[in-house]
Parts: C-alpha cells; sequence; structure tokens
DNA sequence: TTGACCAGTAAACAAGCGTCTACTAACTTC
DNA sequence: GAAGTTAGTAGACGCTTGTTTACTGGTCAA
C-alpha cells in the first residue's frame, strides 16, 4: 500500500455520492462503470456497494437527493409559462441541466433504471405541475408541457449547445412561452 | 451441425437486417447484443460482421435505409401542425414508432451512436421540416417542433400507452395542434 | 470428376462489467 | 496496553460483450 489514508465513513460515503451525481449527469447510467465511480471519488471499488448495496441503488439514491425539479414550479400558474420557456431557453443554450433530465435522456435506454426514472419523473415533475393547473385535463396538460422539456434536454444534448440554431435569448423565450400556453392553457 | 442450410447470400443479409431493424427499433443500441440479432435472424453471428463490418455499421445501414421520417411533412405547410398533431398523438397511443425515434430516445445515452443518430434526426427531419416553412427563423422553429415530437416519443416510450393520461383523441389532437402552431408560426 | 470459391459454423479471444471475499490496519473500548 | 470493531484495500470471480479465427461443406465452372 501506499500511504494511510483517513477513517471517515460518512465523507467517502458523501464523495461517492457527488461523484456518481457528476458522473451520471454527464454520461448516462450505462457510461458509468463503478470503476469511475470510484476513481473520481478517490474511493476503493469495494466501498461503493458496502454504502448503497449496488450500482442501481447508487442511482436510486443519486436521484432521491437531487433529482428534484430546480424551484421552477414555484410561481403563480400565470407566470408559468414564461417560467418554463425562461428555463428551457437557458438549457438550450448553457448545456447543462438538472439531474432528473439528464438521467432522463441519457439513461432512458436502459431498462435497469426505467422504474427509478418513471417515478421520479412523476413526482419531480409531471405531479407538480399538474396540481399547479387549473382546470379540467390538468395531467394531460402537465405531459404535454414534459414531453416539450423533455424534447428541447434531448435535442440540446444531441447537438452542443452551439450546434442548434436559435435567434436571441428573448426571441426564444416570447416563442416557448407561446408554445407553453398552448401546452397548458385550459 | 444439425442439419444443412441453404447457401443464399442475399437472404441472409436481409433478414439480418430486418432482424436488427425490429431489435434496434424495440430496444435500442445498447440492449441489443449481436447474439440477439442472429437468433432472431436465425444466421449465424459471425456473419454479421461480415456483411456489415460492424455493430456500429450495421446500425447505421439500418437507419439509413428505414430511418426515414414516414410521410409526415408532404402536406401543404398550412396543414403541418395538424398533421403533426395527428402523427403525435397516435404514436402517444399507439405505442409502436418510427425508427428514427426509437432510435433517438433509446440509444441517445450510447456516446457510440451519437453521430449516427444526430446526422440521422438532421436529414430525416430537422432539415426537411425547415425547408418547408416558410418565413425567418425556419430552422429554430422546426427545432422546437421537433423537440415536441422528440419529447412526446420520450415519455410514451418511458411510460406505457395505458400509463399516461390523456383525454381522447380528438382533444389530444386538437391541443397538439395549437402547440405545433406556436412551435412553428412565422 | 476435380478443384476453386465462398456461405455458413463453432469455438475461442481479449476486454470490460458488477460484484464479492479475504485481508490489513486504524480507531474505540475496556 | 490488549482486544474488538470496522473503514479501507487488493484482487479475483463469474459473466457478458463485440470481434475474430480456423474450419466444414455446399455450389459451380472447367
Amino acid at each position: 500500500m501506499d500511504e494511510t489514508r483517513q477513517r471517515d465513513r460518512e465523507g467517502t460515503r458523501r464523495r461517492i455520492l457527488d461523484a456518481a451525481r457528476r458522473l451520471f449527469t454527464e454520461l448516462g447510467y450505462d457510461q458509468v462503470t463503478m470503476r469511475l465511480i470510484a476513481a473520481e471519488a478517490d474511493a476503493n471499488i469495494a466501498l461503493i456497494n458496502r454504502y448503497f448495496g449496488s450500482k442501481r441503488e447508487l442511482f436510486a439514491e443519486v436521484l432521491a437527493v437531487q433529482g428534484r425539479f430546480p424551484g421552477v414550479l414555484e410561481v403563480p400558474s400565470e407566470d408559468l409559462p414564461r417560467r418554463l420557456a425562461e428555463y428551457v431557453a437557458d438549457r438550450l443554450r448553457s448545456d447543462q441541466g438538472s439531474l432528473i433530465m439528464s438521467a432522463l435522456v441519457r439513461s432512458s435506454g436502459c431498462a435497469e433504471t426505467h422504474e427509478i426514472i418513471r417515478d421520479r419523473v412523476r413526482s419531480a415533475i409531471l405531479e407538480p405541475l399538474a396540481a399547479r393547473l387549473p382546470g379540467g385535463d390538468a395531467a394531460f396538460r402537465a405531459t404535454v408541457a414534459t414531453a416539450m422539456i423533455t424534447g428541447v434536454s434531448m435535442l440540446s444534448q444531441l447537438y452542443g449547445k452551439g450546434e442548434l440554431e436559435a435567434p436571441d435569448r428573448e426571441a426564444v423565450v416570447g416563442r416557448l412561452t407561446a408554445v407553453f400556453q398552448a401546452c397548458l392553457a385550459p
């Protein structure tokens, strides 16, 4: 052994969790290996399963802790279309995003994570969004808006930030606001 | 060896291609193994790489042959929103879809296929759609509409057909038509 | 009939994966 | 200070992956 190491159970656990969050967000479930997480966390690979059980359970815990939809929905319902449009427009340019969307986009092809992601999307986006929509068919309208958010995340990940055609931010926000109004209107 | 087999180069090649198309559409690139393709095609695994070079090249050929966006765009531009809405609404219910969308949704987490899918989405959807949009910012508006199509495909694959909230088809088509109008309007 | 060609086959290859076990050594407790 | 607990480590396990090799045996021209 090269050097001794501090014994720090909680610290190591957190380093692993942080490393997993970064890697899963950036690369998706399949592309992230246990050895990669261990290296990024500067921890031994066996500790991952000791603390989290399995790769799948680690992924679930990462999503449970960090997979909330960032404070986008906490606005009056009449401001929702514009708020969502701003969020989506910024994500169309910044190339970085919430873990939940990255997980959805990057890990959707993986059967192992399907159920985890599904539950998380429902509890973090679909249901909170539907809950603040007045009028009938709230669940359906929330679904349509979620599809829009998802689709933009998908394309902005497939192409880089610079590669998608987009006019200035105000024009983008304006159009997306109209789209979300069409999605959400009672 | 159990039995003799006909020597049929073109037939075998086509069986492999068909099997690959079915499996890639249903499962995504990563979940489909060479052995699974060979079994589905009832062909020897070594023949896949003999005829197609590699799994990646097979995927590219499948997409090149069958990855066109089904005849959705061949309508007058004023009918485009409704046509797209009908297409998306049916896909929201039928659970089966075009290869290009399945590839995009199910294989997006895979770095190996990224470039193939990106080129195909551009040439099969983004560019043809933009080409028939009058007015400025056609490329951007096509991107927004494509995001909507993509997002619905994503959600309808994540959840089953029965699990997503949706009113009757006419109401779905009506709302999606309004959404696509907002996406595409000059 | 014989020989070249080649579709088809079986088996192995190296690499990578998630997981697990046996062990070391630092800390705590008495 | 001795004994027990446990965080951390190294390495192997069994399995799956895409790919490749060496071979078998139909097919057909000469």
